[in-house]
RNA sequence: GGUGGCGUCGCCAAGUGGUAAGGCCAGAGUCUGCAAAACUCUCAUUCGUCGGUUCGAUUCCGACCGCCACCUCCA
């Protein structure tokens, strides 16, 4: 029925249901700019992308707002080795983050706040909860008092023995408790600082998530996503600090996207094992990338393997040849294919494998987002397509044309189908006719069997990345990879 | 130690208390002068192991084995 959304706060699936009819409000945790971002990152940012796609194709009204971290003690120690300043370096890497994304074709975000844009609404915040007695100043830092909100580790699902128990907890003497964390760091000498009630300083991680996703969504947000490994300590401490601010909840669903995986571990920057979003673009079209991070459920670990964008190559290639076929049946009458008794049982089988692609895919989607499922539909639909294509039976061009509007529709939610018309072919104007001029001395050496010439011909074009395909049709030819 | 997840065809990956989607690879075929490309067909009596519940479990429960992640900055 209607869409069912996985809530880490219930570790449920939940029928989702917005907080204002027809409008969903979204957050989603961005990159820290310190660096470019890796696929795992991409993963993240396309999820949030679908399911913002998916939300606008059930025709809700979506307002995304995606923060970016631009002052951390990361950004701080990156600048000072490259000699630049802190702010230059979250500029310029903020930008890289447009520009890989968008290649990535992920749509850009309603809002995207920065951190040193809303000190003001930070230090507001804290302000409020320091008032409340649920923060206290130490040498100009101001840290949360954890023991003040009492659901604290309702996300993360942890007791406060449980966190206490791990001695990986930082020592920090000047806390009260360990979990305490700090919403306002004080600035040693030389750092980047703003000033505030309690001196220089610049904000914590989380305070930045917490101030702007109220200011720019409202108390109560529908969704708020981001990568795993924020559900703890920086959701969790989200929902400590807006909650105890405002009193009402601060997200209603909170969604957490797997890692990406890199031979069988975590890819991780610390880790150093990761593939940078730039050059994964570089070697592969936007599309072979997203059909391999949708083709598995977002809540399931993918691990990254060239293999596997070559798996995912060689699917698209099956999809998209069955779409320009198709395009060639299509027409533009916008013909209504209701009258059923003008259509031939093929017609009528056609149709149907169409209705259960498009009510398969919603399912999948509809169920917490099952992009995996969801791309198993359209591949059926290829395939049914393809048959009815091969048995040459007639069907009508309106159907094809349904066929083909159906699956650009369903495609287009993923991303998986690129529009603007092949873009390697940009430069051919001046190619295309010296190649049909090969093309048909080629012909002319097949009529007289002269399969020496034609077969150097086609030779001699292989090697400069030139496939020539003979069709019934006649010859083609297209550049190869 | 605490918490969560995973283990399904050679590889990737969905899924369900009633008998296993889809993709890749592979094999066969159609097409072709031969190829390539494209398309078609074939391709898991079986879902980590062992028990239990059930008329029936891959799906529920328990134990065990193996792997991953979070508890510290990382999407």
């Amino acid at each position: 029925m209607g869409l069912k959304i996985y809530n880490s706060l219930s570790r449920q699936l939940e029928e989702f249901s917005p907080l204002k009819e027809g409008h969903v409000s979204m957050y989603s945790c961005g990159p820290t700019v310190y660096d470019y971002i890796h696929i795992g990152n991409a993963r993240t940012a396309l999820v949030t992308d679908i399911i913002r796609r998916y939300l606008t194709y059930k025709e809700y009204t979506v307002k995304l707002v995606q923060n970016l971290t631009d002052i951390d003690d990361k950004i701080i120690d990156r600048a000072h080795t490259l000699g630049l300043s802190a702010h230059e370096l979250a500029h310029t890497n903020g930008l890289a983050y447009f520009e890989d994304t968008q290649r990535l074709g992920i749509q850009a975000a309603d809002i995207h706040p920065k951190a040193t844009e809303h000190i003001p609404e930070m230090i507001d915040l804290i302000q409020i909860l320091l008032d409340k007695g649920a923060a206290y100043v130490v040498d100009g830092s101001v840290y949360y008092r954890v023991n003040a909100f009492s659901e604290y580790g309702k996300l993360s699902h942890r007791k406060p023995e449980d966190l206490l128990a791990g001695a990986r907890v930082e020592v920090d003497e000047r806390k009260e408790d360990p979990r305490d964390f700090d919403m306002w760091k004080a600035a040693k000498p030389g750092e980047p600082y703003w000033e505030s009630p309690w001196g220089h300083g610049r904000p914590g991680w989380h305070i930045e998530c917490s101030s702007m996703a109220m200011k720019h969504l409202g108390e109560t947000i529908d969704i708020h996503a981001g990568g795993e490994d924020l559900l703890f300590p920086h959701h969790e401490n989200e929902i400590a600090q807006s909650e105890l601010a405002t009193g009402v909840p601060f997200a209603r669903y909170w969604v957490h996207v797997a890692f990406l995986k890199i031979d069988g571990k975590r890819m991780g920057k610390s880790e150093k094992n990761f593939i940078l979003l730039r050059e994964a673009l570089d070697k592969y079209p936007a599309e072979v990338i997203r059909h391999f991070l949708v083709s598995a459920h977002y809540r399931h670990p993918l691990d990254y393997s060239i293999e596997s964008l070559q798996t995912s190559e060689s699917a698209l290639r099956r999809l998209n040849n069955c779409l320009d076929t198709l395009k060639k049946f299509t027409t533009d009458i916008d013909e209504s294919i209701d009258t059923q008794d003008d259509l031939t049982t093929d017609d009528n089988s056609l149709v149907s494998a169409i209705d259960t692609m498009q009510s398969g895919f919603i399912r999948a989607m509809d169920t917490d987002f099952n992009t995996a499922q969801a791309v198993g539909s359209i591949f059926t639909l290829v395939s049914t397509v393809n048959k009815s294509i091969a048995k040459n039976n007639g069907i009508s061009n309106h159907i094809y044309t349904h066929a083909y509007n159906a699956l650009i529709e369903t495609c287009e939610v993923l991303g998986i189908y690129s529009t603007n018309e092949q873009d390697t072919g940009k430069t051919d104007e001046y190619l295309d006719p010296v190649l049909n001029l090969l093309l048909d001395i080629r012909q002319d050496a097949r009529n007289r069997k002269d399969w020496d010439t034609s077969d150097m011909i086609r030779d001699r074009l292989k090697e400069l990345n030139i496939e020539i395909q003979d069709t019934k049709e006649g010859s083609t030819w297209k550049f190869i990879s």
